[in-house]
DNA sequence: CCTCATGCTACAAATAACGTAGCGGTACGC
DNA sequence: GCGTACCGCTACGTTATTTGTAGCATGAGG
């Protein structure tokens, strides 16, 4: 049985296999926490491991720590020491490219329920 | 034992118990394919569901009914009649907020892998 | 030494995603 | 009618990921 998710997922998150580094980043951007994690780093400052599961919902200290080891690989992430966990200047170009969703956020909640 | 994860994704996804309805969004996007599914709508028109589970990666069936039926019912996508899955106006402009993200990949990619 | 907080890990149980197969429905050509 | 071939969608058993709880080693400050 092929392991195509496996593959796909978790080898080669940087890999542009395809020639196209987006699906690389819409695959480490689509595991469960990553948006929220760095959502959360926005402009709290450095937060501290435990500070930064608290603020995602008491999310399990086990996916906490595999989100933030790739979101460290992937340099979106850091860890300063006695500070804590906070954005790259890198990560921090990702928020910006973020900026617009908040915005659509609000109008989309205030969107018929179907 | 408290089903906190359950019912934070599964629960209330356009909901703003938390009165940010960002976390919403971040929750729903935060789920398997479901960036890639709004990616590959992004303009090639009309897909049918088989075509869109091809270009995602031959994904499980399961998975992309569910990821759709909650996209569906985000606004985000529609279901044309004898067309395909799109992207409601909604959806695209989603898709907008996105796009700065398609620029910040190539970048990322370009950056030296720790 | 004791307490507290940090980053991080172990491990079993619960959940989600997977791959395969197949359903009912709607066209087609024959 | 009958056979094919698509469509959207579902069942089901297997695999992978997430969860929750507990705990480790380390360091700071009493």
């Amino acid at each position: 049985m092929p392991k195509k998710y496996a593959a796909a997922q978790k080898a080669a998150v940087r890999g542009s296999r395809t020639g196209r580094p987006i699906m690389a980043l819409l695959d480490l951007l689509g595991r469960r926490w990553t948006l929220r994690i760095i959502w959360e780093l926005r402009d709290d400052g450095p937060l501290t491991s435990r500070a930064l599961r608290t603020a995602c919902n008491d999310a399990s200290p086990t996916v906490m720590q595999s989100r933030l080891s790739e979101l460290r690989e992937a340099a979106l992430v850091e860890l300063v020491a006695g500070e804590g966990y906070s954005l790259t200047p890198l990560g921090r170009e990702l928020m910006e490219s973020f900026q617009p969703l908040n915005r659509f956020a609000e109008q989309w909640s205030k969107q018929p329920t179907s």
